[in-house]
DNA sequence: GGGTAATATTGACAACTGTCGATGTTAGAT
DNA sequence: ATCTAACATCGACAGTTGTCAATATTACCC
């Protein structure tokens, strides 16, 4: 996963309403308008935050006639946790010292 | 952990150069001036982004005379993550059946 | 105290983002 | 073919964000 579509994701994520939307789909594929239902926004706005979940790779899509069934993408959150657990591990404790200077 | 401060830690983790310092810090505690070196924004801007990172908790600060030392808070880093991890664990393998009315 | 180095703050500006209303597209129903 | 429901796209607008130059603050050194 490269540097860009790593910020692309946390992108995706730092929004208020497409976290609810990931939180909702936890419990399974769900139709937009379902989603619709949950949120107070309107549904141009839903259509624009799920295309950018779709497009991050965070949620998965299956078009079925009139609908639009949407479910979140297991691999792609597994990803990113472990790239935040891998920076989360500092390998050394490299606490400099208090009199040095740390500029040359 | 609330869902407003989950999207502001997102919103943290969203800019490339905030993502190249945190990785910077993987290594050890770095002071201001040297985090500086290996980016290619102002010193304002770097102090930005820093106050960014601190307020969300990403990273911790130690002041030392003229200098101020930033290190990787990997109890929010794993927090984050933990949070991710649950999310990808779907409930149960709810798919709708393709011939039935979603919205009703 | 005066000078200098490290960092923070302020103000300004361009770029991006979330939202909505209006309109377009597509597919089933009558 | 016409109507309607689900969803997408477009254009506009306000609010936010990353960046910089200029300035302020703080701490050390002489």
């Amino acid at each position: 996963m490269t540097h860009l579509e790593m910020t692309s994701l946390f992108k995706a994520l730092s929004d208020d309403n497409r976290l609810r939307i990931l939180e909702r789909l936890k419990s399974g594929e769900k139709c937009a308008c379902v989603l619709l239902g949950d949120l107070t926004v309107g549904q141009p706005t839903l259509s624009h935050h799920m295309k950018i979940l779709a497009d991050s790779g965070l949620v998965k899509v299956r078009k079925s006639g009139k609908w639009s069934y949407y479910s979140i993408a297991s691999e792609t959150l597994q990803a990113l946790a472990a790239y935040l657990n891998q920076l989360s591990e500092i390998s050394r404790e490299c606490v400099i010292d208090e009199n040095s200077d740390c500029c040359r």
